[in-house]
DNA sequence: ACAAATCCTAGCTGTCCAGTCGGAAAACCG
DNA sequence: CGGTTTTCCGACTGGACAGCTAGGATTTGT
């Protein structure tokens, strides 16, 4: 397994706010009470607690406490890369315990001791991470929001027109 | 982390097998003894013997019993690809819980209750499982034999011909 | 017979996931 | 003001799994 249930939770998480927010800029959005998305979801609310916790500390949802607070997006959709939100869950996305990528794009294994002795498997490593990066840098959230749009508007439609 | 370090010895010790093999065919290759690559990656021998076990179930290593005995490539290193490695060793790669793969190539994920209600996130995971996929099977063991042994040459001229 | 190796099963220890709980602090509302 | 609604914060727990280790049975060269 690549990731656990928080990442699971925390993209339906944002995907709510984004589908609640629609159209209108997350500025002007009302907050959605995390209760809310918990019924909705049937998620465990005070788990919710913690990785919404993540994501506003990574800047991603923006809060309004008290009461008629909530949380919403802290920027469109379309901004905000899905890459970002799960290492905002999960902690940087690499293949591998002693896999790290280095500020310089340099890619560090802690089996190779010093310099020289390469590890043979940092190549697969390596062409796995950029797999997956690339597939989570791709994909913004605003795509995930019209994908289930659109799930749920045919699903309210048993019988399409034929 | 995506993979444990199952795959990451498991592949050092195909590594390893392919790289003693050379360019002879893996049929009349002699056996490497586990306690030999044990000692040449610095790796617990006991616990390797687990991760063997489950190449041999998946045959991409043969054993030989007894004294003089050992393991070796079950085909050529060019017909291996590193996913059936790692799925031997990790099991089915999924990036999550709920992310089945179906033999039709349909993907099943267990929150959608019915069919009707498509998970928002399974655009996602789908795309990140191809990525990851991609990178595995496309990636085969005599790639990283060659690269392995690239390395070991280069480091053993610390000073190029400059 | 002995030694070298693969094989098989069992268990053990730590870490982390998933989730609960209790309570503080902040903001709205009457 | 006081109560309600919400976010916020930390501690705790039960279970699962990773990462080994141990011990022995089995096979096979010499």
């Amino acid at each position: 397994m690549l990731f656990s249930t928080k990442a699971e939770y925390g993209v339906r998480l944002m995907v709510e706010l984004g589908r609640r927010a629609g159209t209108t800029a997350p500025e002007e959005a009302e907050p959605v009470a995390l209760a809310t998305v918990a019924e909705a979801e049937l998620l465990p609310l005070s788990y919710l607690e913690h990785l919404v916790a993540k994501l506003r500390q990574a800047d991603l949802v923006s809060s309004v406490r008290g009461a008629h607070g909530g949380y919403r997006l802290a920027k469109p959709a379309r901004e905000i890369a899905m890459l970002d939100v799960v290492e905002a869950l999960e902690g940087p996305v690499a293949p591998m315990e002693c896999f790290h990528t280095e500020r310089e794009g340099r890619v560090l294994c802690s089996h190779e001791v010093d310099g020289d002795r390469a590890c043979a498997t940092k190549l697969l490593w390596t062409r796995v991470h950029g797999g997956v990066t690339k597939a989570l840098a791709g994909t913004s959230l605003a795509e995930l929001v019209e994908f289930a749009d659109a799930a749920a508007a045919t699903a309210a439609l048993p019988e399409p027109v034929a």
